[in-house]
DNA sequence: GTCTATATCAAGATAGAC
DNA sequence: GTCTATCTTGATATAGAC
């Protein structure tokens, strides 16, 4: 629902992919709460009266870097559970991987989440919304409070990854997605 | 290390501590990024200019709100590691009570976190010195890899609570919680 | 040790030209 | 659709009285 984004095949990128870009890099750099206008504009080479041509305020920014980065968890997982199958098990599997291997991309634009719930909480409804079909997922599994735990065990991975608080080398992190999946039955 | 704080055993509280519970309900009421000194002053019933003798900077006091919520898992773990024994095993199980039940005081002041981290990533350094003593309990347990994915699930079960967007229920909260426990062989 | 008053500044937002 | 220039606000921090 809701959906505008995603057009526009080939040619340029449009100028909100162009700040969207940009906004992620900057929050990931300087924190959350440096996330300014002003860097945006600069890192996305406009200025700041055109940022806010395309975003009125700050949180339509901030909403619009929310939007993508669940269209891009969603949109991963989707396509992993299609490889994997489609039934109720390549879906949990896919939930779990496309977690708990997350891309260097979306590591910087998950920074845009802190950024979002530092300025109001409220911002992250679109996640809840998203959650249901996480939700469906863990409930269709074969043991539906397992799959739950491994699945906050990769969450929990990818919250530490995102403040910079996780202890694991990579070795120790596939190694805990594999046992994670054991314990999925997976 | 450095440990000037809890003095005072009677007596009314002191400034400090009286700032530090504002700042906790503040943040926890309006969001990370709309922690003024000017709301904590007014919560804590002490002028800007009081409230800034105490802590000199915004980041003077975001660091006493990262320390004061550290100390309190801290202490929280090993007071119910030595209750239940104070072996590995007694440890282990702490560590995962202590983080699956949190009490409501602890979640406002966790909000601080996050403000914290918004603020300046760094400013989490000293939960990352804590970590320290929860990497012994994990490698000191039976299965350490089990541990392990087990407390990587009450982390992403208490994240999801600071963010708002924990989808169980209390009933689901503590099925989940005991297969964690089970996993950990505890 | 706490207060009031004020300086300073960064950042979000607006207006209007091009 | 993008730019420059400007307005306005809100927040940190300082200075000095009490």
């Amino acid at each position: 629902m809701l959906n505008r984004t995603q057009k526009r095949p080939r040619g340029r990128p449009s100028s909100k992919t162009v700040i969207l870009d940009a906004a992620a890099a900057v929050v990931s750099e300087v924190g959350a709460n440096h996330l300014t206008l002003d860097a945006v504009a600069e890192r996305a080479g406009v200025s700041k009266g055109g940022l806010l041509y395309n975003y009125p305020t700050k949180e339509a920014l901030l909403h619009a870097m929310v939007e993508r980065f669940i269209q891009e968890c969603v949109e991963r997982r989707e396509t992993l559970a299609e490889e994997l199958g489609g039934d109720a098990r390549g879906n949990l599997k896919a939930l779990l991987l496309s977690r708990g291997e997350s891309t260097e991309t979306e590591r910087k634009t998950a920074h845009g989440m802190l950024a979002a719930v530092a300025e109001n909480p409220r911002m992250l409804d679109p996640a809840r919304e998203a959650q249901g079909e996480v939700m469906n997922i863990l409930r269709n599994a074969k043991d539906p409070l397992a799959a739950t735990v491994a699945w906050l065990a990769v969450e929990g991975l990818a919250f530490l990854d995102l403040i910079d608080l996780c202890p694991f080398s990579e070795e120790e992190r596939k190694q805990i997605l594999a046992r994670a999946l054991e314990l999925a039955e997976l």
